[in-house]
DNA sequence: AACATTTCTTAACCTACATTAAGTGATTTC
DNA sequence: GAAATCACTTAATGTAGGTTAAGAAATGTT
């Protein structure tokens, strides 16, 4: 079975006609790690669902400097969701940080969708509701917590994230410079 | 013409009938400034959508310091989409900062307004869409800007809002403190 | 009008985190 | 399989923003 249907269905009802005519309009691609699948500047075209493997966006400063806007697993989703909806340039980089089988859905495709099954409003409704409201609780742990707190707070949502994706990058995530972070930990390990 | 219907059908197309089903099922409250709407460790059982006035959004942290989640003004829904959802306890307060006319719609009533009129499904998909790119892009500032950047975008983003609620609380929206802010906001004048 | 409360400001001092730089081991590349 | 690149560490120094405290303005309350 399909791990994105059982998804869908874990929220809406769908007939097995709905689940074939669903997956007919996705595509399933494999990607070797640090394929770039949207570059910055480029109009996102997709809402990528991942099988296996793990995705990442970020941006770039002028510095040179990355920021991790968002790590995607397993059962995941990703995109610019900006550039995705407004379909202009956007400003984020999607990367594969390990090799990945992940789903594409085309934007028309999600719209042509929503026409022809109204119960996949209601499934994305929900999936951004959600999405909402972790992008809350980010903004408050940045506003209200220590470096070291949101790393604990990252740490128990996330534990396998840990081992798979730099440890750089979880820095930038959770809004630290790598060496502070790496000092940061080693003064964690002491305790 | 209500604003709120205004604001609907410029999303998608709604018969008079469904307009008037739609404003059935709300209720208009007129509340003072400094009403709480909802309290800290209450399950949000509301959406809010102002029509005048402006409300805020915050958690308190245990040390008694506030941080702003949000603020609604004319036009914009408020709520504590956490405990909505989930309807768990949960850590917002919303309150009034501005004399406001606010109408209500329980959660109740906007799950079965998606059944009764599925198109209003789209429509809080898309305004909880746009919601999620608001709180993206303010992570990726939180992450990426300085305070003083920060505010600048906030000033020309919400310019009526600097008149209308406390400069404390524009601080905490920011993320720094009052003493800081005020400081800040003297060194950019003098420039 | 007088008092209380809240908001804003200023200033001295403090700290969490950034920057720069140098060094080490691991991984990639040709 | 050497050279280059990348990820991580450590340490010295710097700074954006926090804390504490006190007073001044503004606002609310009776």
């Amino acid at each position: 079975m399909s791990l994105l249907i059982d998804n869908i269905v874990k929220h809406v009802a769908l007939s097995t006609q709905e689940q074939q005519h669903f997956l007919s309009k996705t595509e399933t691609h494999y990607y070797k790690a640090k394929t770039i699948l949207l570059n910055d500047g480029e109009i996102c075209k997709h809402s990528y669902f991942v099988n296996s493997g793990v995705l990442r966006s970020f941006n770039i400063n002028d510095n040179i400097v990355e920021h991790v806007m968002s790590f995607a697993c397993k059962g995941w989703w990703i995109s610019d969701m900006y550039s995705l909806i407004s379909q202009k340039p956007g400003n984020l980089f999607i990367e594969v940080i390990e090799d990945a089988e992940v789903v594409l859905l085309s934007k028309e495709n999600q719209e042509q969708l929503y026409d022809d099954i109204p119960k996949l409003e209601r499934f994305f409704r929900i999936l951004t509701e959600n999405a909402l409201v972790a992008n809350q609780e980010r903004i408050m742990d940045n506003l209200s917590l220590s470096a070291e707190e949101r790393f604990e707070k990252f740490s128990k949502k996330y534990p396998s994230l840990i081992q798979q994706v730099p440890q750089k990058q979880i820095a930038s995530y959770i809004g630290v410079t790598p060496e502070f972070f790496s000092k940061m930990k080693s003064k964690m390990l002491r305790k």
